[in-house]
DNA sequence: GGTTCATAATTAAAGGATTACAGATTTGAA
DNA sequence: TTCAAATCTGTAATCCTTTAATTATGAACC
């Protein structure tokens, strides 16, 4: 049984550097030779050993994608585009699912070092290694704000502004109570979408109160616990900006629970746009963050930085859009 | 800079397999070397190059995953914990999102075949290469019927019990006449759901109908189609068996806009049990099926095949089980 | 002190493809 | 026909780690 290139030279009568030309570099072989070689190897059954070459090489060809939870209908989109560009380009794509675990986190950097990954995307607020012991430019891409990081690529959404548009939407349908369920409390994300809330607030002359924002996390569970809280503290609000899709749905779902109607009774309006929001029952008013162009941006920056192709931006910035579905409605 | 093994091992004054065996054998080295060996190694930022490594031992410790979509809810937590228990077990995930098509799904089977890969788990009906060329035990899991090919290992549920038993729950709500919106067209999975279908009708001494089927794919919207095309059938359909909650969430879209309340005036089931099956409006009532443990199985025996520890069973078949929440009612 | 066993460390040979460089052959022009 | 240029092929070094086989070290005991 073969196994290697030497086999194949062995049996074709050509050398091992010419059967190895024959896979990667077909148009620097002659048809002749090509053919032979290429149908010794289909009869054997043979396929390079791709480890030998990225060894030889000292590239692995996959990336590195990291995010805090697969099954958020807000981060798979994301995946999917950036599996598809990285197979486009030539790599392929591992999956660290990170749970939000600093340790997996670690984990998962640790193959950027023993050249498992040629890069890496990072999904989360933090950035699992010390970037000094890299050298620039790092193929490194986040999707944080990650302030702290100036020397590190970025592609994001301006989370102030979505905060200031969302809620802007609410006032300018009569909403003057807005109540506000915040992501995990401390992600700067979060910080900034209820800064925006604040800056729209303010535009209208409306003061703030903090005890309007309830924080929780990014699923459907507790966006239902955070929403019944809501109602049990009779705030009196009649709107109700939920940083998440999936927080929203979990909204919908305790407030039809207690009988109150969307949008008749209270309004809801959200960020993301999952591919569901359309489909809840109402469909979600909800601000479209772009997953493909993210996707897109992601893969591409990281594959130029990889290639040696300096990406054009640092900082990426992409459009967020209001997509004004019957979640809300004036009061 | 250190870059490898042998600099460490001049810097340390040991030999280069000292160090390699601090890494991956720090037992059979004394303590004194071995802190000494990853002192220097921590000082100096290195990491063994696991390419090398993986070149050597012919082993990639990566696994491969494809799935159709992995934006589809009921793949994603399959797929998460498949990555979980491969982690666990010192294993890496790749991810293949293959859209079905065979093109993608081949140059993924490649994969294996370059080594890059030390098994794979499929979820889709194809075996995208051909079984012979590898020797058994092959590093393969497949979570579809496959009826052609006894040799590989399977985990999966019994579609025909599910079939009956969502019909099964409808016929004992009192309803006659139940619609069908299949998922694809020609998977084993709907085929079976479907003889599962016309065996509880039978048995209850209603006749099938087949005007009542309609094939849709596995999507909301493709299921928002077909429901509406079911609605404008007057086919006098009391019940909805859907073959995913997927389609389900389309259906109850639709429905909605037609002004069709579920269950009042018709009833749906559905099959997966994805995360927000619960918090749709109204509650799906659903077969779940069991997605952790089809993860866990899957990783799990390609793991053993991969391992040399035979797995007990060649064909695994996982429960399933009726979620009663609030779609169906009695007639 | 001299032996005997463990234990620890070293040597040196893979593992399989890639590629710079050199040598060979063909092509095309003169 | 001849020679330069272009194209193709071969040689051999290299990527870096792992591990079987071997040797060195040291402890324990008589």
């Amino acid at each position: 049984m073969a196994t290697n290139v030497n086999d194949i030279a062995a049996l074709t009568g050509v050398s091992n550097a010419t059967v190895s030309r024959a896979f990667r570099q077909p148009e620097k072989v002659s048809a002749k030779t090509r053919d032979k070689v290429l149908a010794a190897a289909a009869s054997l059954g043979f396929t390079p050993n791709s480890l030998a070459g990225n060894l030889k090489q000292g590239k692995s060809n996959k990336i590195l994608v990291l995010v805090p939870d697969i099954t958020n209908p807000y981060f798979s989109p994301i995946v999917q585009t950036i599996e598809k560009v990285a197979k486009q380009r030539g790599y392929s794509v591992l999956l660290g699912d990170t749970r939000d675990d600093p340790e997996r986190e670690d984990k998962y950097a640790n193959m950027l070092f023993a050249k498992q990954a040629d890069g890496i995307i990072i999904n989360s607020q933090r950035i699992p290694f010390n970037i000094d012991s890299l050298k620039p430019p790092f193929p490194v891409v986040s999707t944080s704000e990650l302030v702290n990081h100036k020397d590190i690529y970025k592609v994001r959404v301006d989370n102030m502004a979505i905060g200031e548009m969302a809620t802007s939407h609410l006032l300018s349908l009569g909403h003057k109570k807005i109540a506000v369920i915040s992501g995990t409390k401390g992600l700067e994300s979060c910080n900034l979408r209820l800064e925006g809330y604040k800056n729209a607030l303010n535009k209208a002359g409306i003061k703030y109160d903090p005890e309007l924002v309830y924080y929780t996390h990014y699923s459907a569970e507790t966006g239902a616990e955070a929403a019944k809280k809501l109602v049990a503290g009779f705030t009196g609000a009649t709107a109700i900006f939920s940083f998440g899709d999936l927080i929203s749905i979990g909204i919908l779902h305790a407030l039809n629970k207690l009988n109150y109607k969307v949008p008749e009774n209270i309004s809801l309006v959200s960020v993301d746009d999952i591919a569901i929001a359309k489909y809840c029952n109402p469909p979600l008013t909800t601000i479209a963050q772009p997953k493909i162009l993210i996707g897109e941006s992601c893969a591409n920056i990281l594959l130029d930085i990889i290639e040696n192709k300096e990406p054009k931006e640092k900082d990426r910035m992409l459009e967020h859009e209001l997509i004004i579905r019957e979640s809300t409605a004036a009061v």
